[in-house]
DNA sequence: CATAAATTTCAATAAAAAATGAAAACTCCG
DNA sequence: CGGAGTTTTCATTTTTTATTGAAATTTATG
């Protein structure tokens, strides 16, 4: 039963873990790393700014991995810093607004790929301008299944981004 | 300049490459492996059904990538077996049906983690229950907010499905 | 402005995920 | 049934991604 390991064996509450295992579920579907989750999971909870070192402690992750899990969140604007008086160091708070996270997904991974399909399906139909009658007509319905798709997506983002930010 | 490394050195059209590589991009996004998305791409543009051996050929992918990745897109519908006569192989084609992908995804990945997560706020709120007046107020609306935010996630993905079938 | 404290960066390492391919299992005729 | 052809499985290897922690940078204060 020595617990003399790590440097700081600092516990957690039953309800932090639940929370920052939340978190990690939920944010690991937008591909989020799972210390990123942890440091959401912990600031949502916690009723305090935390600073980098408090986050290291209890969640037993390196320096790095706080610096940059915190970039990423305020990145996002998930984390905001939060002023202590009589502390030197940085200390952050979560931003309760859920909706940020999806609307970063949507932002940075949804968006650009939807973009670059655009061009590429503009290449595709070029493409079958070479093509004899007969293929070209198979290959073009499926591109146009391709391009409605996207045209449906297109459409369908903006409607998403209203209603989670409501 | 020698090109004898592999087996079957089979090369992709033009309009093939860009096929598949639409779809390597976005089935990325729901987590599926890049062999995923090149078998489905190469399916997708095929005027003919396409064997195991087929695809490892002109994918230059392994027997098992090949089985495996088959497997999931026959799990979603995506990929559907072809008669082909005078073939012991069997022979697939792709299911031009896009919606597949989303759908697999919100049921397989979404729903799955949504349940969870109610679970865990049920568990969440039993917890609060031993907290003192103050602190139980605090975290008690940070739970609202999350259940806040499973219900209206609930309440869009049968929206979203409709939508998307249409 | 010097210095200590705090944070960021990034090369190295560890962990996780995907791909390989040989062996096992199945399937279809003869 | 027997056995070649085909597909699946899964332990091993490769590739990719995440994490670490020491060095570099930035920031605050005496």
């Amino acid at each position: 039963m020595a617990d003399s390991e790590s440097k700081t064996p600092q516990t957690l509450s039953a309800l932090e873990i639940e929370t920052i295992e939340l978190f990690i579920n939920f944010l690991k579907l937008i591909g989020l790393p799972k210390t990123v989750g942890e440091i959401y999971g912990l600031l949502f909870v916690s009723a305090q700014p935390l600073s980098m070192d408090d986050l290291m402690q209890k969640l037993n992750i390196s320096l790095g991995a706080a610096s940059q899990g915190l970039k990423i969140l305020r990145g996002f604007g998930a984390v905001k810093a939060a002023y202590v008086p009589g502390s030197r160091r940085d200390h952050y708070v979560a931003d309760l607004e859920l909706s940020r996270f999806a609307t970063a997904f949507i932002k940075e991974e949804l968006q650009p790929r939807m973009e670059t399909a655009v061009e590429r399906i503009q290449r595709m139909e070029e493409l079958t301008k070479e093509f004899g009658e007969a293929e070209r007509r198979t290959v073009g319905e499926k591109i146009e299944r391709l391009k409605h798709w996207l045209v449906k997506g297109q459409q369908m983002l903006p409607w998403i981004l209203r209603f989670l930010v409501r």
